[in-house]
DNA sequence: CAGGACTATGTCATATTGGACATACGACGC
DNA sequence: GCGTCGTATGTCCAATATGACATAGTCCTG
């Protein structure tokens, strides 16, 4: 069961798909692709708060902005992937880390 | 050290960084990042071989085309982390199985 | 060696993602 | 209350990734 916090996180975040996109249509492809997702943002922001970091500070050395920065841990829809992999290994992840993290999203 | 047709696969492959971009230029955190698509490029073929999938099914049923799944496994330059990931939860890897692969990664 | 099945590579138009900016929100100290 | 610092959200248009297509290469099997 889903907590609906969650839910609604992922509804702000434009996390609709398809037409008639109800939240539970989502296939379970698509819904372990969403978890994935929400696994990294949230290992970014846990890394980067771990770090002493603020948002517009990982973002200069990201070379992006501050605003992109609060997408990528609220796991907003325009953020890809990739995005969030150069993130973490910007903040000095690990592959082990991500691989950790994306373990984690499995029990989502 | 690296094995010198890997270098070969990565130029190849577009990876050049930059403006001189010579391969050993590389940021330690591009080195990973490209590591790390390598290793999930790798596990595409691996599964879907083992799934007994031709690129063409593989890609029907991701709605791509079978030339975009020959990048996806050559890890092209053009190709992203997203449409690697997609690709292997298509094939029905676990996160579990995507994790495994990005910590082997790291000792590329 | 011809035909077929599978894979590789290049190109292009369209779609998606990115950085930047403006602005709003929230908590804290004064 | 007001200023400050950090974060959130929405909107641009520039940059990048995408599917599709054409075409070439490779490896069988007959």
């Amino acid at each position: 069961m889903m907590k609906a916090d969650k839910k609604a996180r992922l509804e702000r975040a434009g996390w609709r798909v398809g037409e008639a996109a109800d939240f539970l249509k989502l296939s379970a492809e698509e819904r372990r692709f969403v978890d994935l997702k929400l696994a990294l943002a949230t290992g970014v922001r846990q890394l980067r708060e771990r770090r002493g970091l603020t948002q517009a500070a990982l973002a200069k050395h990201l070379r992006s902005s501050q605003s992109r920065v609060a997408k990528i841990e609220a796991a907003d829809a325009s953020v890809s992937v990739d995005l969030m992999m150069r993130s973490l290994l910007s903040i000095g992840a690990t592959a082990g880390d991500i691989a950790k993290l994306i373990r984690k999203s499995e029990a989502a």
